[in-house]
DNA sequence: ATCATATTCAACCTATCGGTTTATCAACGG
DNA sequence: CCGTTGATAAACCGATAGGTTGAATATGAT
């Protein structure tokens, strides 16, 4: 994975247990006890989800006693949702289709009615 | 990775050489070749980039003799976006200081001043 | 001090990623 | 038929992902 911010925001989200874990977070804070209680796994497995998802600035920690609550940050999935929201609706969809029709137009393949 | 179909698509997003692509496909239809140039990298390489995106189902790829003109598609882009809107506006931020505030007081350490 | 609880660190394992190179397949043009 | 061009397949490689277990750290409670 490269390691720029986008990049590392779709690596941290193209994981269910993570994207379960910011689900719950957007009900509020939580410990990595009790994020971790769902799931079928290990504690340090959870522990190291949590570690990715801070390194993508999707969470913060704070420290309470020997408590590490977490909280959502949404900056990042501002910035992830800003960029595919370039592209998700783009006129395209349609002007392919002629675009394709040209190229085939114009390198003297019409008879070929392969679409 | 998890291969459901999120996850399958944030891990396509996930490499900007792949973003590039589905940037470069948005200006409409390309083929291998025309999507790989603007790489230092091996066509095969693109071509593997190309399967992974095909794989998300962000890109559809037709024929047209021997180019494999390569098309993005919209859908699972909306559904990527549609999944983090559901938390990148959540009205947590204020909502946690208080369920924290709420949590400490509760337990008895009023007096921590840790934040 | 000692013990329990919450969390992290470290070492390890297997599978996958992202790239390479070489070989192969598919379609056109002489 | 043969060569060229566009693209894929296969084998390989180093690095990383995602999980495990076991040890260490930090804080609070007795």
């Amino acid at each position: 994975m490269s390691d720029d911010e986008l990049s590392r925001t779709f690596a941290a989200l193209a994981d269910p247990t993570r994207r379960a874990i910011l689900a719950r977070l957007a009900e509020g804070e939580a410990t990595v006890n009790e994020l971790a209680e769902p799931f079928d796994m290990s504690l340090q497995a959870v522990s190291k989800h949590l570690k990715v998802l801070e390194r993508a600035g999707l969470i913060t920690r704070g420290r309470d006693a020997q408590w590490r609550p977490c909280r959502l940050e949404t900056a990042p999935l501002e910035t992830a949702s800003a960029w595919i929201d370039r592209y998700r609706t783009h006129w395209s969809d349609r002007f392919d289709r002629l675009e394709r029709e040209i190229r085939r137009v114009e390198s003297g393949q019409e008879g070929h009615e392969h679409g």
